[in-house]
DNA sequence: CTATAATATCGTAATATTGCAATATTATAA
DNA sequence: TTATAATATTGCAATATTACGATATTATAG
């Protein structure tokens, strides 16, 4: 096989694993550090803070954009990547939100 | 390729990503769903409550296992696996650790 | 128009993940 | 000893992920 049954769970519990596995990977998540602190980052330099190629870098951006948590803005041949406050927020509620949850109920 | 360069980035970044990792598949969190419901579980009755077969489970309870969220006891034949509440504990911390810095960082 | 520079996309090879049938292992019950 | 029951492991096919060279696309500079 190899294929995720995701039918066989709630919207809420694919949500979670989704967002998971954008984090999954160890160079999104020093993506989303570096955007953190330049706020306003290219791809040319993300890659070459991250050590890894334009082409590899790029995939990695677009799995995170496509998550909500990157915004971009266009100035000439060049795109500048933001973090997306609103976004990052909601995850943090989410994943602090199963935490708890799981840890209530284990816990009574 | 398809080999995740892991020496490229932090500890901290790589241990991230691992704990996002076992997160990134949704049967694994509706097991941990589960688990925290029953608080006591047979490799079996969670796999007829998310319907995947008894190999598949027990796979997922291994990667859940491994990475420190879950605890077991022996008995007879039968073991029952329950919440690891200090690794879970430990692991909202990491999570949350990595949203707040990243938004304290991109909202100065 | 011709570089140059930044990014995105395509194609592809290497590796990892997912899922389950079949089977092995382990412990209890008859 | 011989079922029976719960779990783990093996083997394998299908699919997904990762990475990058080559190339396309787009915008600016000369």
């Amino acid at each position: 096989m190899g294929l995720t049954k995701k039918y066989l769970h709630s919207n809420q519990v694919n949500l979670l694993a989704d967002m998971a596995k954008v984090l999954s990977h160890p160079a999104r998540v020093a993506i989303l550090n570096y955007i953190g602190d330049c706020d306003g980052c290219l791809c040319t330099g993300i890659a070459e803070h991250i050590g890894l190629s334009q082409p590899t870098t790029s995939q990695h951006l677009e799995v995170i954009r496509k998550s909500g948590l990157l915004d971009s803005r266009v100035e000439g041949n060049s795109r500048y990547y933001t973090i997306n406050t609103q976004r990052l927020s909601e995850l943090k509620s989410l994943f602090v939100d199963f935490f708890s949850s799981t840890q209530a109920k284990c816990c009574p």
